[in-house]
DNA sequence: TGATTTTACGAAAACGTTTTCTTGATTTTT
DNA sequence: AAAAATCAAGAAAACGTTTTCGTAAAATCA
């Protein structure tokens, strides 16, 4: 620790400790000429304010905490990067945790916060979150609180998401005018709110164009690869395979290309995919993959400005924001 | 923040506020019976301790921080997975900082962890960093400092890094089997340690091979995508193009697979790639990328845990470790 | 039984800031 | 010239812990 304190810096300047660190933050109660000497000190001795002395006393940590599922994932890479962006432009630190998808990660991470450790917290849930007993605990302390992309369903609270269940929708809509009769879903824990809207869209998809609908085409994926694998592997080698997928999420559709590799089954021939993803390569894969792409980084920068807008009470205490924005489908030759 | 603090604790209990922080660490000066109703207590108002009154009085702040270039890069975010991976272990909290390549956020980064608000650092150069006196001033306070990857040449600190040298020198030598006999190499800044170490690997295969060095054929790009495709573009447009391409960098190559895509290039027909990258989709691109594959997560962890080997005094005084891992070189049909 | 040790707890200082309250000196106002 | 206001600074309390030190009461020992 920078052992460089108030104390050593009045020393040093034969002043008081209350009126160097009134000089520091320029009160007015300072003269100038005191302000100047006071600076030039700090700067020369390297003065660093000890952040938990400071903390401590302004009830104030200058730190918001980052809480989602994975970090080696296009998706919350970019949203954390529009976060960072935000954070860093407000002068703020900003405490990253990863729950990997456990639900007991994020309970426990979320209870730690609770010591006001940082000023407000933004969080995308675990699939295994079924009870949101913590969340309300720490929303009950005051601090505040903003979700983005996996929120609570039963939860009054700020969000920020896109339009899933729109894009799942389309997203079916564009496998059938693409000529898919039999199109599977692949789907994460229906614990989440973006499973649930996403199924919810191709679901509407098929009924509107009269497609029969077979549970047995919602496949819930867990959070193992090997056993994903077997699952998308087992449903598109029976002979009466899809002739589409709809993926909700980005490594399912990656699997879902290696086991297509595997089986030597030809896409978009034999099957057509359509998934949400982030992936920069996309365009390059064999054969290019059609995406709904979220925009990853707005939503991490609309999570940090609502969450400052809330931390400095700039938003109506009864206002509870809830903000959409939209994906975007692109098509490739993985669907054509 | 949370209002139910030990005074709030000991009023409630009946006790004096220090015997209830003794209970609360189990020391042995509590008896067994007191420790229990203080527990139950602590339990039952949810109580969880200010974390800046105890890292000031105890002059720890059970946090570290990571300074990284970007997030929304493979490479960085498998070795933040690491890192976290350790730091979630040791029930240490993770500060996540970007400098998004900017000298000058590097500089100020390290300047605020001067003030004691982490017990240590691990950090990966930004491409612009041509000084390290702000390095060597934070190194002085005593804060322990690893660096990985991307390391200062000129001083004397723990490092984290992988075979550079030899990879590049591999990398090369696998074009060079495979016919090139013009090979490219696509670099990021000359500052950077990884890019001396790569392209010097790149050279001396060229010479071992007695292949014709041109200095011409080292693109040192820069941190604008658009330019960098240019540059690619101009080079692979000229009638004596290379024949083969080593990328240093992992965007570097998609940038080429764009251009080749662009100027009708056949990989690898008519020109040889082959990338440093941790892209999990590299075997499903059009062809499929041959890649030097670094072990990211391992790199994150070894770094964190030599960090804490350093914060935990358990290292001897005068050691300094410098841990080399090694990549793996893939061969796919882009190098074919 | 008297002396010593152990047990279980409390008082108070310390960590480094920020901020409120005083205060003496200077300037401005009556 | 006296009164009031302003200025520039210091003293001290407060933030919530941790930790050192002190001390009654109980337990152990000679």
């Amino acid at each position: 620790m920078s052992s460089i304190n108030l104390k050593r810096l009045s020393e040093e300047l034969g002043l008081s400790i209350s009126s160097v660190s009134k000089a520091l933050r320029d009160s007015y109660e300072i003269s100038a000429e005191t302000k100047k000497r006071v600076l030039a000190m700090a700067e020369k001795l390297n003065y660093q304010p000890n952040p938990f002395a400071s903390s401590l006393r302004r009830k104030k940590s200058i730190t918001i905490a980052v809480v989602i599922p994975e970090i080696a994932n296009n998706f919350f890479a970019l949203a954390i990067d529009g976060i960072q962006m935000v954070a860093q432009q407000k002068g703020y630190h900003v405490l990253t945790y990863l729950t990997h998808e456990n639900f007991t990660n994020e309970e426990s991470t979320i209870k730690h916060l609770q010591g006001g450790r940082v000023d407000g917290v933004l969080i995308s849930l675990c699939r295994d979150t079924d009870s949101i007993k913590h969340l309300t605990s720490l929303h009950d302390t005051g601090i505040p609180l903003v979700f983005f992309d996996r929120v609570p369903e039963i939860m009054d609270c700020p969000t920020v998401t896109t339009d899933d269940y729109d894009s799942g929708f389309k997203a079916t809509e564009h496998l059938i005018k693409a000529g898919c009769k039999k199109i599977a879903c692949l789907s994460l824990s229906s614990l989440l709110s973006i499973t649930h809207k996403r199924v919810s869209g191709y679901q509407d998809a098929l009924k509107k164009y009269k497609l029969k609908e077979d549970p047995k085409l919602i496949i819930e994926c867990n959070n193992d690869n090997a056993s994903n694998l077997a699952l998308i592997k087992k449903l598109l080698s029976k002979k009466d395979r899809p002739d589409g997928v709809f993926s909700t999420v980005e490594k399912l559709a990656i699997s879902t290309y290696y086991v297509c590799n595997e089986i030597k089954l030809k896409i978009p021939q034999q099957i057509r995919i359509i998934s949400f993803s982030n992936l920069r390569t996309a365009s390059l894969l064999a054969p290019s993959l059609s995406t709904i792409t979220q925009p990853a980084f707005e939503i991490g920068k609309e999570s940090a400005s609502l969450l400052f807008r809330m931390i400095e009470k700039k938003t109506f205490g009864n206002r509870i924001d809830k903000i959409v924005l939209k994906s975007s489908l692109i098509e490739r030759a993985s669907s054509k």
